[in-house]
DNA sequence: GTGTCAAGAACGAGCGTTCGCTTTTCATTG
DNA sequence: CAATGAAAAGCGAACGCTCGTTCTTGACAC
């Protein structure tokens, strides 16, 4: 019974989920063929279909790994000892969101509107939405900025809003246009800083 | 040369755009077919293409109508007299993107999905950024709130920070969920006001 | 030689669109 | 004011094409 190796079914997999990820990011879920993932891969029909049941699966597969790297991407932030401050931690998430604007975050944003009538997609954002809530907030928590010290707000709502300056950010600089990232997040360290 | 009234005509157009709105947030934009437009309708194929050349132009319609209206309601909250703080305005954009969540809220997230392949709506959404930009700024200037007073930061960028807190919002309602629209204004609005 | 892997032609369903026909509408006319 | 006719409005079957999927065939590893 020949078999091909472990290794070589997880390369196959990934060339096929590259060379789909590249469609998606290039054409959009639906307006991509097999055929075109297929090509790209260097793979026939027949191949493509030892590894996953169907194009719903490719998709959502996609869309599974690109919301854990960004879940993945926050998690890693809030490793570094000793806590760093929101003045130093507030730059490098908008940096982190710059930097994946044309790449993970472009198809972020194709993934959270197909979710609004894609119920598989939208539960499997929903699984991993309270890790990236957590990651956000341990953030908070660990610079214990001013608002928060003071009580003014808590570490839960001040995480809340920090987490949808993220994705805000990604979408005023991928459909809007014209925002510096510097400036972004200089303008929100200094409303989370006292008066001078 | 007998034709319908102007009035009819529009009320056709209307008809299926309502339709298409309609079809469009149940299974989204790729998922609705033609027929399904045409069905809820109570249309013929022959009749809908005297109207629209394709589906594609009714996509972009809707996409159009929506993106106008969502501008739309940013702007006349800058109309009334005399300005009102950010104390009271932001509570109100909150509970706006609140209140639109489930329809154009919904279909904007979409929107924005599909602007990240498709030239035409990307191109629709740029031609009204602008305005929500300078409709939110406007919003700031008249609010003139102590972060701005002081010059800790400038109007344009207090701007494009709470431009992003309202899809930001929107997101997190829609996708992860579980979180009171009172407190979140509640917290911002602590954040833009000086220490008790 | 046996069983897995890949290839690629072929299939069938579903789709957007078109086209020829019928119905409706309204200006014109007797 | 009723009859008329011509053109627009609407209908819906049919077309042609695309696409996702399957299935047969051959190749290769063990």
């Amino acid at each position: 019974m020949p078999r091909i190796s472990e290794a070589a079914r997880q390369a196959r997999r990934t060339q096929i989920l590259d060379a789909a990820r590249a469609c998606f990011l290039e054409r959009g879920f639906h307006q991509t063929s097999m055929d075109d993932i297929l090509t790209r891969a260097k793979l026939s029909a027949g191949g493509a279909y030892r590894y996953f049941s169907g194009k719903d699966e490719i998709i959502a597969a996609i869309a599974h790994e690109n919301v854990s790297s960004l879940t993945a991407a926050i998690d890693a932030m809030a490793v570094p000892e000793p806590p760093p401050t929101l003045a130093e931690t507030i730059p490098r998430l908008v940096a982190l969101a710059d930097q994946m604007a044309d790449g993970p975050g472009k198809l972020a944003l194709m993934v959270w509107g197909e979710a609004q009538t894609d119920p598989t997609i939208a539960a499997l954002i929903q699984t991993e939405a309270p890790r990236v809530r957590a990651a956000v907030q341990e953030l908070v928590r660990r610079a214990n900025p001013e608002p928060v010290a003071s009580g003014k707000v808590t570490v839960e709502n001040l995480g809340n809003i920090i987490a949808s300056l993220v994705p805000g950010y990604i979408l005023q600089r991928r459909i809007l246009g014209g925002v510096d990232p510097d400036t972004y997040a200089a303008t929100i360290v200094a409303l989370l800083t006292p008066a001078d």
